[in-house]
DNA sequence: CCTATAAAAGTACGATCGTACTATTTAGGC
DNA sequence: GCCTAAATAGTACGATCGTACTTTTATAGG
Protein backbone atom coordinates (compact mmCIF):
# COMPACT_ATOMS: atom_id res chain seq x y z
CA UNK A 1 0.00 0.00 0.00
CA UNK A 2 1.56 3.04 -1.05
CA UNK A 3 1.51 5.90 1.81
CA UNK A 4 -0.76 9.12 -0.43
CA UNK A 5 -0.41 11.18 2.97
CA UNK A 6 3.21 10.91 3.46
CA UNK A 7 5.51 14.19 2.87
CA UNK A 8 9.03 12.93 1.81
CA UNK A 9 9.98 14.07 -1.35
CA UNK A 10 9.06 11.11 -3.59
CA UNK A 11 5.52 11.65 -1.92
CA UNK A 12 5.39 14.73 -3.03
CA UNK A 13 6.27 14.70 -6.22
CA UNK A 14 4.14 11.46 -7.19
CA UNK A 15 1.15 13.17 -5.57
CA UNK A 16 1.83 16.01 -7.77
CA UNK A 17 2.18 14.04 -10.87
CA UNK A 18 -0.90 12.05 -9.75
CA UNK A 19 -2.66 15.67 -9.47
CA UNK A 20 -1.58 16.79 -13.26
CA UNK A 21 -2.44 13.49 -14.72
CA UNK A 22 -6.19 13.47 -13.66
CA UNK A 23 -6.37 16.95 -15.21
CA UNK A 24 -4.62 15.57 -18.11
CA UNK A 25 -6.92 12.65 -18.27
CA UNK A 26 -10.04 14.67 -17.67
CA UNK A 27 -9.11 16.54 -20.87
CA UNK A 28 -8.10 13.78 -22.90
CA UNK A 29 -8.86 10.40 -21.58
CA UNK A 30 -6.79 8.17 -19.38
CA UNK A 31 -5.34 6.05 -21.95
CA UNK A 32 -4.12 8.70 -23.85
CA UNK A 33 -1.84 10.11 -21.05
CA UNK A 34 1.86 9.55 -22.03
CA UNK A 35 4.58 9.56 -20.01
CA UNK A 36 6.43 12.17 -22.01
CA UNK A 37 3.53 14.35 -22.14
CA UNK A 38 3.33 14.24 -18.69
CA UNK A 39 6.00 14.66 -17.57
CA UNK A 40 6.31 17.97 -19.40
CA UNK A 41 3.49 19.10 -17.73
CA UNK A 42 4.63 17.68 -14.36
CA UNK A 43 8.48 19.41 -15.30
CA UNK A 44 9.87 16.34 -14.92
CA UNK A 45 11.76 13.92 -16.76
CA UNK A 46 10.87 11.12 -18.90
CA UNK A 47 12.78 9.08 -16.68
CA UNK A 48 12.50 10.80 -13.31
CA UNK A 49 8.47 10.42 -13.95
CA UNK A 50 8.41 6.69 -14.80
CA UNK A 51 10.79 5.64 -11.81
CA UNK A 52 7.35 6.47 -9.55
CA UNK A 53 4.86 3.29 -11.31
CA UNK A 54 7.67 1.59 -13.58
CA UNK A 55 5.17 1.39 -16.66
CA UNK A 56 2.42 3.23 -17.91
CA UNK A 57 -0.47 0.51 -17.15
CA UNK A 58 0.82 1.32 -13.65
CA UNK A 59 0.21 5.20 -13.93
CA UNK A 60 -2.91 4.47 -15.47
CA UNK A 61 -3.83 2.42 -12.47
CA UNK A 62 -2.22 4.96 -10.28
CA UNK A 63 -4.70 7.73 -11.60
CA UNK A 64 -7.72 5.78 -11.35
CA UNK A 65 -7.44 5.07 -8.20
CA UNK A 66 -6.45 8.31 -7.15
CA UNK A 67 -9.42 9.70 -8.78
CA UNK A 68 -11.67 7.33 -7.37
CA UNK A 69 -10.17 8.04 -4.10
CA UNK A 70 -11.03 11.82 -4.63
CA UNK A 71 -14.79 10.43 -5.25
CA UNK A 72 -15.63 8.46 -2.42
CA UNK A 73 -14.28 11.44 -0.68
CA UNK A 74 -16.33 14.51 -2.50
CA UNK A 75 -18.92 12.57 -3.61
CA UNK A 76 -19.69 8.85 -1.29
CA UNK A 77 -19.29 10.12 2.35
CA UNK A 78 -20.58 13.89 1.34
CA UNK A 79 -23.70 12.01 -0.36
CA UNK A 80 -23.82 9.66 2.61
CA UNK A 81 -23.43 11.79 5.30
CA UNK A 82 -27.16 13.26 4.31
CA UNK A 83 -29.85 11.03 6.68
CA UNK A 84 -30.90 8.04 4.34
CA UNK A 85 -34.34 8.43 2.46
CA UNK A 86 -34.91 10.69 -0.01
CA UNK A 87 -32.36 13.33 0.59
CA UNK A 88 -29.42 10.87 0.76
CA UNK A 89 -31.02 9.98 -3.35
CA UNK A 90 -30.94 13.68 -4.03
CA UNK A 91 -27.65 14.36 -2.55
CA UNK A 92 -26.09 11.49 -4.46
CA UNK A 93 -27.08 13.31 -7.77
CA UNK A 94 -26.14 16.89 -6.49
CA UNK A 95 -22.88 15.76 -5.28
CA UNK A 96 -21.96 13.48 -8.04
CA UNK A 97 -22.86 15.71 -10.94
CA UNK A 98 -21.00 18.56 -8.98
CA UNK A 99 -18.23 16.35 -9.37
CA UNK A 100 -18.40 16.62 -13.07
CA UNK A 101 -18.49 20.05 -13.48
CA UNK A 102 -15.85 20.74 -11.14
CA UNK A 103 -13.12 22.77 -12.72
CA UNK A 104 -10.37 20.45 -11.61
CA UNK A 105 -12.34 18.42 -14.30
CA UNK A 106 -12.29 20.50 -17.33
CA UNK A 107 -13.29 17.38 -19.42
CA UNK A 108 -15.51 15.82 -17.02
CA UNK A 109 -15.50 12.81 -15.04
CA UNK A 110 -12.22 10.90 -16.08
CA UNK A 111 -13.43 7.45 -14.87
CA UNK A 112 -16.66 7.40 -16.85
CA UNK A 113 -15.34 8.17 -20.53
CA UNK A 114 -12.46 5.47 -19.34
CA UNK A 115 -15.13 3.16 -18.82
CA UNK A 116 -15.99 3.38 -22.33
CA UNK A 117 -12.72 2.91 -23.42
CA UNK A 118 -11.13 -0.31 -21.51
CA UNK A 119 -14.93 -1.93 -21.80
CA UNK A 120 -13.78 -4.15 -24.54
CA UNK A 121 -9.87 -4.37 -23.39
CA UNK A 122 -8.39 -7.11 -20.90
CA UNK A 123 -5.94 -6.04 -18.18
CA UNK A 124 -5.51 -4.42 -14.85
CA UNK A 125 -6.42 -0.89 -15.78
CA UNK A 126 -9.97 -1.99 -16.94
CA UNK A 127 -10.00 -4.75 -13.59
CA UNK A 128 -9.83 -1.07 -11.57
CA UNK A 129 -12.11 0.06 -13.25
CA UNK A 130 -14.94 -2.22 -13.20
CA UNK A 131 -13.81 -2.44 -9.37
CA UNK A 132 -14.81 1.09 -8.95
CA UNK A 133 -17.83 1.42 -11.01
CA UNK A 134 -19.31 -1.43 -9.30
CA UNK A 135 -18.87 -0.35 -6.11
CA UNK A 136 -20.16 3.07 -6.28
CA UNK A 137 -23.34 1.26 -8.04
CA UNK A 138 -23.80 -0.59 -5.31
CA UNK A 139 -23.38 2.03 -3.13
CA UNK A 140 -26.44 3.64 -4.92
CA UNK A 141 -28.57 0.52 -4.48
CA UNK A 142 -28.27 0.27 -1.33
CA UNK A 143 -29.33 4.40 -0.56
CA UNK A 144 -32.34 3.13 -2.73
CA UNK A 145 -33.17 0.23 -0.65
CA UNK A 146 -32.51 2.74 2.41
CA UNK A 147 -35.00 5.03 0.93
CA UNK A 148 -37.64 2.40 0.42
CA UNK A 149 -37.54 1.94 3.92
CA UNK A 150 -37.72 5.04 5.35
CA UNK A 151 -39.90 6.77 2.58
CA UNK A 152 -42.12 3.56 1.96
CA UNK A 153 -41.21 3.74 -0.84
CA UNK A 154 -41.46 1.34 -3.74
CA UNK A 155 -38.47 1.94 -6.39
CA UNK A 156 -36.72 -0.46 -8.17
CA UNK A 157 -32.84 -0.84 -6.43
CA UNK A 158 -31.21 -1.62 -10.10
CA UNK A 159 -33.60 -0.08 -12.11
CA UNK A 160 -32.85 3.58 -10.00
CA UNK A 161 -29.14 2.79 -9.66
CA UNK A 162 -29.03 2.38 -13.75
CA UNK A 163 -31.24 5.72 -14.01
CA UNK A 164 -28.30 7.43 -11.94
CA UNK A 165 -25.72 6.26 -14.51
CA UNK A 166 -27.76 7.01 -17.23
CA UNK A 167 -28.56 10.37 -16.03
CA UNK A 168 -25.09 10.98 -15.33
CA UNK A 169 -23.78 10.02 -18.64
CA UNK A 170 -26.39 11.47 -20.48
CA UNK A 171 -25.70 15.13 -18.84
CA UNK A 172 -21.60 14.37 -19.41
CA UNK A 173 -22.38 14.00 -23.17
CA UNK A 174 -24.81 16.76 -23.58
CA UNK A 175 -23.01 19.67 -21.56
CA UNK A 176 -19.27 18.23 -23.16
CA UNK A 177 -19.96 17.39 -26.18
CA UNK A 178 -23.43 19.68 -27.56
CA UNK A 179 -22.58 22.20 -25.71
CA UNK A 180 -25.58 22.04 -23.74
CA UNK A 181 -25.71 24.29 -20.86
CA UNK A 182 -29.04 23.17 -19.55
CA UNK A 183 -28.47 19.65 -19.30
CA UNK A 184 -26.90 19.82 -15.54
CA UNK A 185 -29.88 20.98 -14.49
CA UNK A 186 -32.32 18.55 -16.49
CA UNK A 187 -30.59 15.68 -15.29
CA UNK A 188 -30.99 16.70 -11.83
CA UNK A 189 -34.66 17.80 -12.22
CA UNK A 190 -35.48 14.26 -13.98
CA UNK A 191 -33.88 12.65 -10.93
CA UNK A 192 -36.13 14.17 -8.94
CA UNK A 193 -39.19 13.58 -11.15
CA UNK A 194 -37.74 10.27 -11.08
CA UNK A 195 -37.96 9.81 -7.31
CA UNK A 196 -41.41 10.88 -6.76
CA UNK A 197 -43.49 8.59 -9.67
CA UNK B 1 -19.99 13.19 -52.58
CA UNK B 2 -18.75 9.55 -52.20
CA UNK B 3 -20.50 6.98 -54.43
CA UNK B 4 -21.10 3.97 -51.83
CA UNK B 5 -22.63 2.09 -53.87
CA UNK B 6 -20.60 2.07 -56.66
CA UNK B 7 -19.01 -1.43 -57.53
CA UNK B 8 -15.49 -0.38 -59.09
CA UNK B 9 -12.36 -2.12 -57.38
CA UNK B 10 -11.64 1.10 -55.54
CA UNK B 11 -15.10 1.71 -54.05
CA UNK B 12 -15.47 -2.59 -53.39
CA UNK B 13 -12.18 -2.28 -51.38
CA UNK B 14 -13.11 1.11 -49.52
CA UNK B 15 -16.51 -0.52 -48.70
CA UNK B 16 -14.33 -3.39 -47.06
CA UNK B 17 -11.96 -1.42 -44.97
CA UNK B 18 -15.02 0.38 -44.00
CA UNK B 19 -16.69 -2.85 -42.88
CA UNK B 20 -13.51 -3.92 -41.07
CA UNK B 21 -12.86 -0.69 -39.63
CA UNK B 22 -16.49 -0.36 -38.07
CA UNK B 23 -15.72 -3.86 -36.08
CA UNK B 24 -12.37 -3.13 -34.98
CA UNK B 25 -13.31 0.21 -33.85
CA UNK B 26 -16.74 -1.46 -32.10
CA UNK B 27 -13.94 -3.11 -30.04
CA UNK B 28 -10.53 -0.82 -29.42
CA UNK B 29 -12.49 2.85 -30.16
CA UNK B 30 -12.36 4.86 -33.44
CA UNK B 31 -9.28 6.62 -32.22
CA UNK B 32 -7.36 3.63 -31.06
CA UNK B 33 -7.80 2.76 -34.95
CA UNK B 34 -4.40 2.42 -36.73
CA UNK B 35 -3.39 2.24 -40.58
CA UNK B 36 -1.04 -0.27 -40.17
CA UNK B 37 -2.68 -2.39 -37.76
CA UNK B 38 -6.48 -1.55 -40.12
CA UNK B 39 -4.68 -2.67 -43.15
CA UNK B 40 -3.05 -5.75 -42.06
CA UNK B 41 -6.79 -6.69 -40.78
CA UNK B 42 -8.28 -6.11 -44.22
CA UNK B 43 -5.06 -7.68 -46.22
CA UNK B 44 -3.68 -4.39 -47.61
CA UNK B 45 -0.29 -2.47 -47.10
CA UNK B 46 -0.70 0.62 -45.14
CA UNK B 47 -0.12 2.89 -48.14
CA UNK B 48 -2.37 0.59 -49.92
CA UNK B 49 -5.30 1.82 -47.38
CA UNK B 50 -4.10 5.51 -46.97
CA UNK B 51 -3.96 5.85 -50.50
CA UNK B 52 -8.40 5.96 -50.06
CA UNK B 53 -8.77 8.00 -46.92
CA UNK B 54 -5.54 10.41 -47.73
CA UNK B 55 -5.04 10.89 -43.90
CA UNK B 56 -5.99 9.27 -40.48
CA UNK B 57 -8.42 11.64 -39.44
CA UNK B 58 -10.38 11.38 -42.83
CA UNK B 59 -10.45 7.69 -42.11
CA UNK B 60 -11.99 8.50 -38.54
CA UNK B 61 -14.64 11.01 -40.29
CA UNK B 62 -15.44 7.63 -42.88
CA UNK B 63 -15.87 5.75 -40.49
CA UNK B 64 -18.32 7.74 -38.21
CA UNK B 65 -20.20 8.30 -41.60
CA UNK B 66 -20.10 4.98 -42.81
CA UNK B 67 -21.49 3.62 -39.20
CA UNK B 68 -24.22 6.68 -39.03
CA UNK B 69 -25.35 5.84 -42.37
CA UNK B 70 -26.37 2.40 -41.25
CA UNK B 71 -27.80 3.90 -38.02
CA UNK B 72 -30.11 5.53 -39.96
CA UNK B 73 -31.36 2.34 -41.66
CA UNK B 74 -31.28 -0.08 -39.08
CA UNK B 75 -32.54 2.61 -36.40
CA UNK B 76 -34.04 5.18 -37.29
CA UNK B 77 -35.62 4.29 -40.32
CA UNK B 78 -37.00 0.98 -38.58
CA UNK B 79 -38.03 3.11 -35.84
CA UNK B 80 -39.91 5.66 -37.52
CA UNK B 81 -41.80 3.11 -39.96
CA UNK B 82 -43.83 2.42 -36.94
CA UNK B 83 -46.80 4.43 -35.99
CA UNK B 84 -46.24 7.78 -34.21
CA UNK B 85 -46.99 7.64 -30.71
CA UNK B 86 -46.38 4.87 -27.79
CA UNK B 87 -45.40 2.55 -30.46
CA UNK B 88 -42.60 4.17 -31.99
CA UNK B 89 -40.70 5.32 -28.82
CA UNK B 90 -41.13 1.90 -27.76
CA UNK B 91 -39.25 0.87 -31.20
CA UNK B 92 -36.48 3.69 -30.83
CA UNK B 93 -35.18 2.14 -28.18
CA UNK B 94 -35.70 -1.41 -28.97
CA UNK B 95 -33.92 -1.09 -32.40
CA UNK B 96 -31.39 0.85 -30.61
CA UNK B 97 -30.60 -1.27 -27.83
CA UNK B 98 -30.49 -4.18 -30.91
CA UNK B 99 -28.37 -2.16 -33.06
CA UNK B 100 -25.73 -2.23 -29.26
CA UNK B 101 -26.08 -5.60 -28.88
CA UNK B 102 -25.23 -6.83 -32.67
CA UNK B 103 -23.03 -9.43 -33.57
CA UNK B 104 -21.00 -6.95 -36.06
CA UNK B 105 -20.95 -4.71 -33.20
CA UNK B 106 -19.01 -7.21 -30.24
CA UNK B 107 -17.85 -3.88 -28.66
CA UNK B 108 -20.71 -2.38 -28.51
CA UNK B 109 -21.77 0.71 -30.03
CA UNK B 110 -18.66 3.18 -31.86
CA UNK B 111 -20.32 6.22 -31.78
CA UNK B 112 -21.54 6.26 -27.91
CA UNK B 113 -17.91 5.64 -27.03
CA UNK B 114 -16.00 7.68 -29.47
CA UNK B 115 -18.68 10.43 -28.53
CA UNK B 116 -16.88 10.53 -24.79
CA UNK B 117 -13.31 10.25 -26.44
CA UNK B 118 -13.24 13.06 -28.92
CA UNK B 119 -15.86 15.72 -26.56
CA UNK B 120 -12.95 17.73 -25.33
CA UNK B 121 -10.68 18.10 -28.19
CA UNK B 122 -11.36 19.81 -31.49
CA UNK B 123 -11.27 18.99 -35.46
CA UNK B 124 -13.31 17.67 -37.73
CA UNK B 125 -13.79 14.52 -35.69
CA UNK B 126 -15.28 15.84 -33.04
CA UNK B 127 -17.52 17.89 -34.98
CA UNK B 128 -18.89 15.03 -37.07
CA UNK B 129 -19.84 12.94 -33.95
CA UNK B 130 -21.41 16.11 -32.42
CA UNK B 131 -23.44 16.05 -35.79
CA UNK B 132 -24.79 12.72 -35.32
CA UNK B 133 -25.28 13.20 -32.05
CA UNK B 134 -27.49 16.32 -32.46
CA UNK B 135 -29.67 14.80 -35.11
CA UNK B 136 -30.36 11.27 -33.50
CA UNK B 137 -31.03 13.62 -29.89
CA UNK B 138 -33.51 15.51 -32.39
CA UNK B 139 -35.47 12.78 -34.14
CA UNK B 140 -35.89 11.41 -30.56
CA UNK B 141 -37.36 14.79 -29.27
CA UNK B 142 -39.51 14.84 -32.55
CA UNK B 143 -40.85 11.80 -31.65
CA UNK B 144 -42.01 12.14 -27.98
CA UNK B 145 -42.90 15.90 -29.35
CA UNK B 146 -45.42 13.27 -31.17
CA UNK B 147 -46.09 10.81 -28.84
CA UNK B 148 -47.78 13.42 -26.64
CA UNK B 149 -50.39 14.79 -29.40
CA UNK B 150 -51.35 11.46 -30.26
CA UNK B 151 -51.44 9.47 -26.86
CA UNK B 152 -52.21 12.85 -25.35
CA UNK B 153 -49.53 12.51 -22.87
CA UNK B 154 -47.17 15.24 -21.37
CA UNK B 155 -43.84 14.21 -21.70
CA UNK B 156 -41.08 16.35 -21.42
CA UNK B 157 -39.30 16.20 -25.25
CA UNK B 158 -36.25 17.25 -23.87
CA UNK B 159 -35.66 15.09 -20.62
CA UNK B 160 -36.96 12.31 -22.53
CA UNK B 161 -34.23 12.43 -24.68
CA UNK B 162 -31.83 13.07 -22.51
CA UNK B 163 -33.48 9.45 -20.77
CA UNK B 164 -33.21 7.47 -23.91
CA UNK B 165 -29.22 8.60 -24.18
CA UNK B 166 -28.85 8.25 -20.58
CA UNK B 167 -30.53 4.35 -20.48
CA UNK B 168 -28.59 3.18 -23.55
CA UNK B 169 -25.40 4.58 -22.20
CA UNK B 170 -26.17 2.96 -18.61
CA UNK B 171 -26.72 -0.64 -20.54
CA UNK B 172 -23.69 -0.45 -22.84
CA UNK B 173 -21.69 0.30 -19.09
CA UNK B 174 -23.58 -2.39 -17.61
CA UNK B 175 -23.11 -4.95 -20.84
CA UNK B 176 -19.65 -4.61 -21.28
CA UNK B 177 -17.84 -3.04 -18.72
CA UNK B 178 -20.08 -5.32 -15.75
CA UNK B 179 -20.22 -8.18 -17.67
CA UNK B 180 -24.71 -7.60 -16.88
CA UNK B 181 -26.39 -9.99 -18.71
CA UNK B 182 -29.81 -7.97 -17.36
CA UNK B 183 -28.65 -4.79 -18.52
CA UNK B 184 -30.68 -4.46 -21.94
CA UNK B 185 -33.79 -5.76 -20.79
CA UNK B 186 -33.65 -3.56 -17.85
CA UNK B 187 -32.93 -0.42 -19.93
CA UNK B 188 -35.77 -1.56 -22.10
CA UNK B 189 -38.39 -2.16 -19.21
CA UNK B 190 -37.02 1.59 -17.31
CA UNK B 191 -38.41 3.01 -20.46
CA UNK B 192 -41.29 1.32 -21.03
CA UNK B 193 -42.12 2.73 -17.08
CA UNK B 194 -40.93 6.45 -17.81
CA UNK B 195 -42.81 6.46 -20.96
CA UNK B 196 -46.32 5.30 -18.67
CA UNK B 197 -45.28 7.67 -16.07
C1' DC C 1 -4.43 -7.93 -77.24
C1' DC C 2 -2.64 -3.36 -76.02
C1' DT C 3 -2.33 0.34 -73.52
C1' DA C 4 -3.59 4.26 -70.54
C1' DT C 5 -4.82 4.61 -66.04
C1' DA C 6 -6.37 3.32 -61.61
C1' DA C 7 -5.14 0.69 -57.53
C1' DA C 8 -2.06 -1.25 -54.56
C1' DA C 9 2.56 -2.19 -52.87
C1' DG C 10 7.09 -0.84 -51.64
C1' DT C 11 10.20 2.21 -49.41
C1' DA C 12 11.69 5.75 -46.64
C1' DC C 13 11.61 9.42 -43.05
C1' DG C 14 10.95 11.97 -38.90
C1' DA C 15 8.34 11.81 -34.68
C1' DT C 16 6.99 9.69 -30.67
C1' DC C 17 5.98 5.85 -27.97
C1' DG C 18 7.40 2.76 -23.60
C1' DT C 19 11.15 1.26 -21.18
C1' DA C 20 15.83 -0.36 -19.79
C1' DC C 21 20.22 1.13 -18.21
C1' DT C 22 23.66 4.47 -16.48
C1' DA C 23 25.02 8.88 -14.55
C1' DT C 24 24.16 12.71 -11.75
C1' DT C 25 22.03 15.30 -8.33
C1' DT C 26 19.62 15.86 -4.15
C1' DA C 27 17.85 14.67 0.42
C1' DG C 28 18.08 13.33 5.20
C1' DG C 29 20.14 10.55 9.34
C1' DC C 30 24.24 10.51 12.07
C1' DG D 1 28.84 18.75 7.33
C1' DC D 2 29.40 14.24 5.50
C1' DC D 3 27.96 10.07 3.41
C1' DT D 4 24.84 6.81 2.00
C1' DA D 5 20.87 6.11 -0.35
C1' DA D 6 17.03 7.87 -2.62
C1' DA D 7 15.37 10.69 -6.38
C1' DT D 8 15.84 12.49 -10.76
C1' DA D 9 18.13 13.22 -15.20
C1' DG D 10 20.47 11.52 -19.24
C1' DT D 11 20.91 8.39 -22.94
C1' DA D 12 19.81 4.83 -25.89
C1' DC D 13 17.03 1.28 -28.31
C1' DG D 14 13.51 -1.09 -30.80
C1' DA D 15 8.77 -0.56 -32.13
C1' DT D 16 5.22 1.80 -34.19
C1' DC D 17 2.99 5.81 -35.62
C1' DG D 18 1.30 8.91 -39.90
C1' DT D 19 2.48 10.17 -44.29
C1' DA D 20 5.09 11.40 -48.59
C1' DC D 21 7.09 9.54 -52.64
C1' DT D 22 8.23 5.90 -56.12
C1' DT D 23 7.44 1.53 -58.24
C1' DT D 24 4.83 -2.34 -59.44
C1' DT D 25 0.56 -4.66 -60.47
C1' DA D 26 -4.16 -4.95 -61.96
C1' DT D 27 -8.02 -3.09 -64.42
C1' DA D 28 -10.99 -1.83 -68.11
C1' DG D 29 -11.89 0.58 -72.67
C1' DG D 30 -10.70 0.51 -77.53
Amino acid sequence: MVDYLGSTKSQRTRRHILEVAQRDASLMGIDSLTIGGLAQSCGLSKSGLNAHFGSKESLQVAVIDATAMRFRTDVGEQAFAKPPGHARLIAIMEYWIGWSQHPARPGGCQLIAATFDFDGLEGIVRDTLQNWIEQWRAAIKAAVVEANVVESLNLDPDRTASLAFGLYMAQHMERLLLEDGTAAKRARNTWVAALEA
